[in-house]
Parts: structure tokens; C-alpha cells; sequence
RNA sequence: GGGUGGGUUCCCGAGUGGCCAAAGGGAUCAGACUGUAAAUCUGCCGGCUCUGCCUUCGAUGGUUCGAAUCCAUCCCCGCCCA
């Protein structure tokens, strides 16, 4: 039920191009997929999803299993019916939380106990629940459970971290019988090249048709993370999907891309909507800021979605600044846009071998906003 | 006309002799945000030649070593009585 197949490789840069089968749909990598935590990509509907191309998106294991409860989505016909999204779904599976969350739980080889953010209620959840929740809100790609390291964390930490994420992958993977989702390996180790080395080698075969890297961008320097994915990009399978998990910064989503990375998430571009901030090309426009109070261009003159044909920046900054969430759906929309319409961009030079000209050019541009 | 309550930094509002350039909130302005405890959070928010100085709490004058705070007069505003 699942396949991937690399239709092209940049010959600048080992990018690929590729198709990925899913229940669901096919999904043409490289792609960046939106984040929809609570079963809903934040102030869009999913035909507003189906406007901008989006081909697949997340939910969150941890959150739905405390709310509605993954027996609510069983009974709602899975994920897919319960919110009316018929493409592909991922379900992130509740190890990022375990981190970010970190004062709420203790972690053991067994499992992870923690404390609802929303109440405070106990639960547990081990590999074999984790994949359970997974199968109840049936989405098409599913994640191992896994122990994130904090970055800063010392080879030991780390080292532990990454072997009870081998542990329980191979657990998930006894635990996870449903032919119609396909489970992700999740790569651990940290800052530390050989541990990443281990945890990829290890995780293998598990690795169906897909595997994942973890831990990285939660708060090390760009460069150690193209670092550490230039190090890994000539030891992946070849024909199965690479997923760079929450990363999405426009010159990331390139610079990952660029690496072979072939899927990536993010929450940025709609969280920085919802906050007042729209990418652009040439980095990003605070359109809360004074600056646009009388700018009635639309926030870029050239983008086709539907906050930039029918609104000004004047009138999205006074959405925004008025606290009327039209004003963070718009720059939802046109954020989400964006990368899509970027991921396109990064195929287009794929298929013509220049993906690093595209870089070097897009990158010289980056940041380099000087409206007034 | 009589009585009474009140006028505080952009707004609301606390402060009733020194610890007050003045709590708190709002607004404004700016910054952050990367597998979403985030429509959140942070900073700034009288001026300057800025570890100090200057101006400010309706106005003016006074008491005091010292006043947004006490006294006097005046000017506004609310409420009650006539």
C-alpha cells in the first residue's frame, strides 16, 4: 500500500524528486507538510488546504489522545472523516512532547508518565499504546515513539536517549500490525555524528518505507544541523521517504531539501500568522509593525493565494493589530502558500539540476527586507 | 445657591508626607517564535549630556528639611438638595 519512487536526483545536489504512495493519495516529494496538531491545520478549513495544494498534513498523537480522546476519532471513522481531510495524514506520535513537556513526565525504559498540560490527569504511555492511539486515529504515516534529547545534553544523555528510542522502535514495530498505515523510525543521537550513525543503522530495519530525523533544530546553530544532515545524506535507503521533522523555515526547507531530505513540518508558518508575520521572499514581513499602516500593496505583489489577490497589508495589519483572527487566517493562508509554492520552486530546479544556483540566489535575497 | 465626591504620566486606575517618574491594566511601539501547553511570550512605555540630573500628579500660593499626598484660594467634572 506504500511505495516510494524517486522519479529524479539533482545532479547539483543529490535532491531528489518522488512520489510517495499512501492510502490516501500520492504525495510528490519534496514536500513541506502543514501542521495540524489538534486534528485542524490552525484557522483553515480544509478546502482552504486543497486551495494552496497541500498534500499532507499533521496531527498529534499526545494532544488527541487527551482530547477528544483517540476513541472519539475511532468512533468518528478516524482522523480522515473526523475532520474532513481526505488526503494523506501524519501522526506525529508524542515523543516531541514528552520533551517539550519535560516537567510533566518521567520517562523509564517502560514507558512515559506524565501529567496533562490540560488538567493535570495522570497517564502513561509506552510504544505499544502509542502505537494503539496511532491505529484508533488512523492516519497513513504514523511515528515511532521516541525520546528527544535537549541539545546541550552530553553524549551520555544522549546515548541513552537514542538506545531507548531503538528499544522502542523495535517494540512499535511489533506493536504495529495495521497494513494500512506505514511506521516511520525516527533517528536520535543528539548533536553526536556517530550516535545519529547507530541510531540510522539501527532503525533500518524497521524502516519499511520511511525514516525520520528527529532532535534536530531545537535550539543548536543552523550549520551544526546541515552538518549533521550532510553527514547522514549519503547513508539513507534510497527509496524510501526522508522526513525532517519540524523543520520549516524558508531557507531550512531549502537548505534541507538540498540535503535529500524529502519531507519536512513546521509549525512557524502558522504560528508566525497567528503572531503577525508573513513570509516573504526575501525573508519576513512584521505586518503588525507601523511601517504598514497606509502600505495597501498586497503582502506580496506576486503571490497568487487569497490573502494577497483580494487584501492589502494595510487592511491584514489592521486585522491583526484589531485581534480579528481573519487577520491570522489570511496570513495563515498566505504563509502556508508560500512554502508550498516554494517546495515547487525547489522541484522545478531539481528537475533542471541547478537546486544549489537556486539556493546560493534565494539565500543572497534572505533577510534582506529594507522596505523604508 | 447649598451639600457632597472627584480631577494622577496616551487611556482606565492605584497611591493620601520621604522607599514615587509614581502599582496594576489597556493602548501604542518593537522583538521573539522551527515534530504547537503559543491568536502566545518578551521588552519599551515623561525628558536628558542616563549608575545621575531635569520636568510631571487641575491651577496658583503656602506649610515642611521634604508634597501627587497637608492647608488656602481659584478653575473644571459627577451626584444630591433647592
Amino acid at each position: 500500500m506504500f511505495e516510494f519512487k524517486v522519479k529524479k536526483v539533482c545532479k547539483q545536489s543529490g535532491a531528489r524528486i518522488g512520489v510517495f504512495k499512501t492510502p490516501h493519495g500520492d504525495i510528490e516529494t519534496p514536500i513541506f507538510m502543514p501542521v495540524g496538531t489538534q486534528a485542524t491545520v490552525k484557522g483553515l478549513t480544509p478546502e482552504m488546504l486543497h486551495s494552496i495544494n497541500a498534500q499532507i498534513i499533521l496531527a498529534n498523537t499526545y494532544h488527541l489522545y487527551l482530547r477528544p480522546g483517540s476513541d472519539i476519532i475511532k468512533q468518528a471513522g478516524g482522523l480522515h472523516k473526523f475532520m474532513h481531510w481526505n488526503k494523506p495524514i501524519l501522526t506525529d506520535s508524542g515523543g516531541f512532547q514528552v520533551f517539550s513537556l519535560a516537567k510533566l513526565r518521567k520517562i523509564t525504559d517502560d514507558g512515559v508518565e506524565f501529567s496533562s498540560h490540560i488538567n493535570g490527569s495522570k497517564h502513561f504511555i509506552s510504544p505499544e499504546t502509542c502505537m494503539k492511539i496511532q491505529n484508533d486515529l488512523g492516519a497513513d504515516v504514523i511515528m515511532a515513539f521516541d525520546e528527544c534529547s535537549s541539545y546541550g545534553a552530553d553524549f551520555k544523555q544522549a546515548r541513552e536517549a537514542m538506545d531507548r528510542t531503538l528499544n522502542w522502535l523495535k517494540r512499535c514495530f511489533d506493536a504495529q500490525n495495521n497494513k494500512s498505515q506505514i511506521l516511520f523510525p525516527i533517528i536520535q543521537g543528539n548533536m553526536f555524528k556517530e550516535l545519529r550513525e547507530i541510531s540510522l543503522n539501527n532503525s533500518l530495519p524497521y524502516a519499511k518505507c520511511g525514516i525520520a530525523i528527529g532532535g534536530l533544530s531545537v535550539g543548536e546553530p543552523k550549520n551544526v544541523m546541515y552538518e549533521m544532515l550532510d553527514f547522514l545524506q549519503p547513508k539513507y535507503p534510497v527509496n524510501m521517504p526522508r522526513y525532517l521533522m519540524g523543520v520549516g523555515s524558508p531557507d531550512c526547507l531549502i537548505e534541507g531539501f538540498a540535503r535529500g531530505i524529502d519531507m519536512m513540518d513546521c509549525v512557524l508558518p502558522t504560528r508566525i500568522a497567528r503572531n503577525g508575520t508573513a513570509f516573504v521572499k526575501n525573508g519576513k514581513l512584521v505586518i503588525r509593525n507601523a511601517e504598514f499602516k497606509n502600505d495597501f500593496a498586497p503582502i506580496e505583489e506576486d503571490c497568487q493565494c487569497y490573502a494577497c489577490k483580494n487584501f492589502s497589508r494595510a487592511y491584514i495589519r489592521h486585522l491583526v493589530n484589531a485581534g480579528e483572527m481573519l487577520g491570522a487566517e489570511l496570513l495563515s493562508i498566505h504563509n502556508l502558500n508560500h512554502l508550498l509554492k516554494l517546495c515547487d520552486q525547489v522541484k522545478q530546479a531539481i528537475w533542471e539540476d541547478r537546486l544549489l544556483d537556486f539556493r546560493d540566489k534565494y539565500l543572497a535575497n534572505y533577510n534582506l527586507i529594507k522596505l523604508k
